[in-house]
DNA sequence: GTGAAGGGCCAC
DNA sequence: AAACGTGGCCCTTCAC
């Protein structure tokens, strides 16, 4: 493909360019970049493209002359970025926001992202993957030569590869836009595609923000779990060497705790009658009868502790902010769902010990604000299930209330086995729970179990109507949506038995994992356009959770905003029963 | 040595 | 086959 490009260094060129370039309603985007972290290397090149001609900013030029970030002679592009139109396309857009934010101290405005987009379409496809060559060869056939991508955007002159490599790769997008926009508007995924557009910016800036770790206090909590280790690791070893100890002159033999197989044998050898898989729910009934297995069980946990929770965390530390910036994946899940790595901070133990460390810096604040069972209020906002609906309305705890339906007694004569029981059919509808798995988790017998299921669904008809529905659907339509639209596609064997009811209550969860997803992504647009310009910063997310800091003098005011963010985001997409956030300001992330 | 697979467990 | 969904990370084991 033969293209136009123009290198751009000085500042009537780029006045000329933007000034040009403004009027358009789309932009190829994209940047080169010596490192992948901003806060480590610098911003080369800026490529904005109206498919037919590029405009390649070498921003090296423009360093050499003032800060990139107040320059007069960058005022052009900084507003051409910041505009909501024209919409600029890039593929992966968080990377782009990320560097613009940092660098040029813009935020991105009107972004359409082929990456997200092409996941939306691919609707959990693992075949599919999304970069910008295999994108690109999907939707217009075409390959792209990828070889420049990693060359040394250091160079005081690029070769003339390099600069038409920067330029073709924005030249791209054009074409690319067309060709998604048409598959999404055929497969009735533009909302949710404005939708997941709408978050890019937040996201980008979240990471650029970061989660502040309290390194001192984390490496405390460290020593404090490695010498419970240590005591429990010994006491276990012991008791596994019970049953070879007179085989040995010298004591026990160590066994490797951590090898599943070693300690299998070593079981064994004790007269346990060791389950097939030796996981925690599988050992957790023969902890009465052999204290060995619940010792076993209490080394796992510190051991998990100190492995997936350990040092590691402190070198993600970045050296310049002194903070976390852990990588999202916007769309992790196929329902939609963020996942979040180097380091998981979505993972963190609930342990009090552990969430402190995540701490406001002096003078700065946390605001804590999660939904309040949010996939339960979608679950009855869906299934319009008048019962389930008023156990919300009454604004009463949910599972006690439920209880009392279920079992068809005064909310005041619950017995806590009743909410027990209720919370959990509570929670493990949505999922799609059966009653061998309830019975299992309770303790209860296989009929008891099914009697209480039935007294569960017999008094949540349209619940039960509903949760069938969408079992019978994914059967027929192979296709499961979210509130905004978001799709996820099922392939299965129909002979496949244990693939059909995965799929099934894949089917059922889905929509309501998924829609949780589409509020919280909302959510995360609105607040981001209400705190800017204020102190309060986005530092975190686990799933139906938002984590803002801010400065303690505006804590209330984020507060509020985050609160009315939130609710605004919910009340989009739930209508029947009230949309709860809990909200707190807080020093630490615990309490 | 390195990498994939399997088992296990943390979060929501 | 956890017949309860979505992730990531750690460890061991095993093949190359």
């Amino acid at each position: 493909m033969e293209i136009y490009f123009q290198l751009i260094t000085d500042a009537e060129t780029l006045r000329k360019a933007c000034e040009d370039l403004k009027n358009e309603d789309v932009l190829g985007f994209d940047t080169e970049t010596t490192e992948l972290s901003p806060y480590d290397g610098t911003l080369r090149l800026v490529q904005l493209s109206t498919g037919k001609d590029t405009k390649v900013i070498d921003l090296k030029q423009f360093a050499a002359r003032g800060d990139l970030r107040t320059s007069k002679e960058l005022a052009p592009l900084r507003d051409l970025l910041a505009a909501p139109k024209p919409i600029k396309i890039a593929h992966n857009a968080k990377f782009d926001a990320k560097w613009i934010s940092h660098h040029l101290g813009v935020q991105l405005g009107g972004t359409f992202d082929t990456l997200l987009a092409s996941q939306l379409i691919a609707a959990g496809d693992d075949g599919r993957r999304h970069s910008l060559g295999e994108v690109t060869s999907h939707f217009l056939g075409t390959e792209l030569d990828k070889s420049e991508q990693v060359s040394d955007w250091n160079a005081p002159e690029l070769s003339q590869s390099q600069i038409e490599y920067a330029a073709r790769d924005a030249a791209t997008m054009i074409p690319l836009r067309e060709k998604i926009v048409e598959r999404l508007k055929a497969d009735e995924l533009v909302k949710v595609a404005k939708l997941e557009f709408d978050c890019v910016m937040p996201i980008a800036q979240m990471e650029l923000n970061g989660f502040y770790l309290d390194a001192a206090r984390w490496r405390e909590q460290l020593e404090r779990v490695k010498v419970s280790q240590a005591k429990v690791a010994l006491e276990l070893q012991q008791m596994l060497a019970a049953g070879v100890a007179q085989a040995s002159l010298f004591g026990f033999t160590e066994i490797n705790l951590d090898s599943q197989t070693q300690v299998t044998d070593a079981l064994k050898n004790l007269g346990v009658p060791v389950p097939e898989t030796t996981r925690g729910w599988q050992l957790q009934p023969l902890a009465a009868d052999y204290p060995v297995v619940g010792k076993l069980l209490e080394y796992r946990g510190v051991a998990k502790s100190l492995s997936s929770f350990g040092e590691t965390i402190l070198d993600f530390i970045n050296p310049v902010t002194g903070r976390l910036h852990a990588d999202f994946r916007q769309i992790g899940a196929p329902t939609g769902r963020f996942s979040c790595s180097k380091p998981n901070i979505q993972q963190i133990p609930h342990e009090e010990n552990y969430r402190r460390c995540f701490r406001a810096p002096e003078g700065r604040k946390l605001i804590i604000a999660d939904y309040s069972q949010v996939e339960l209020r979608i679950l009855a906002e869906f299934s319009k299930d008048q019962n389930f609906i008023n156990a919300f309305v009454s604004g009463e705890d949910f599972h006690t209330t439920a209880a009392a339906q279920v079992f068809n007694v005064k909310p005041e004569a619950v017995t806590a086995d009743q909410r027990s029981f209720a919370k959990r059919l509570n929670f493990g509808v949505v999922y799609g729970i059966g009653s061998q798995r309830f019975a299992l988790m309770t303790g209860l017998s296989q009929t008891s179990a099914e009697d209480i299921m039935r007294r569960y669904f017999a008094t949540y008809r349209g619940l039960d109507a509903w949760l069938r529905d969408a079992s019978r659907k994914v059967m027929s339509e192979r296709v499961a949506r979210t509130a905004s639209g978001r799709m996820s596609r099922f392939r299965f064997d129909e002979e496949d038995r244990k693939a059909i009811s995965l799929a099934q209550r894949n089917g059922k969860n889905m929509p309501i994992q998924g829609t949780s997803a589409d509020i919280l992504k909302r959510a995360l647009h609105l607040l981001h356009e209400k705190i800017a310009g204020t102190s309060a910063r986005l530092v975190n997310i686990v799933h139906d959770e938002i984590i803002v800091e801010a400065d303690a003098d505006d804590a209330e005011m984020a507060a509020d905003k985050l609160e009315k963010a939130m609710c605004a985001a919910g009340e989009e997409y739930i209508s029947r029963v009230p949309v709860k956030v809990d909200v707190k300001i807080a020093d630490e992330w615990a309490k």
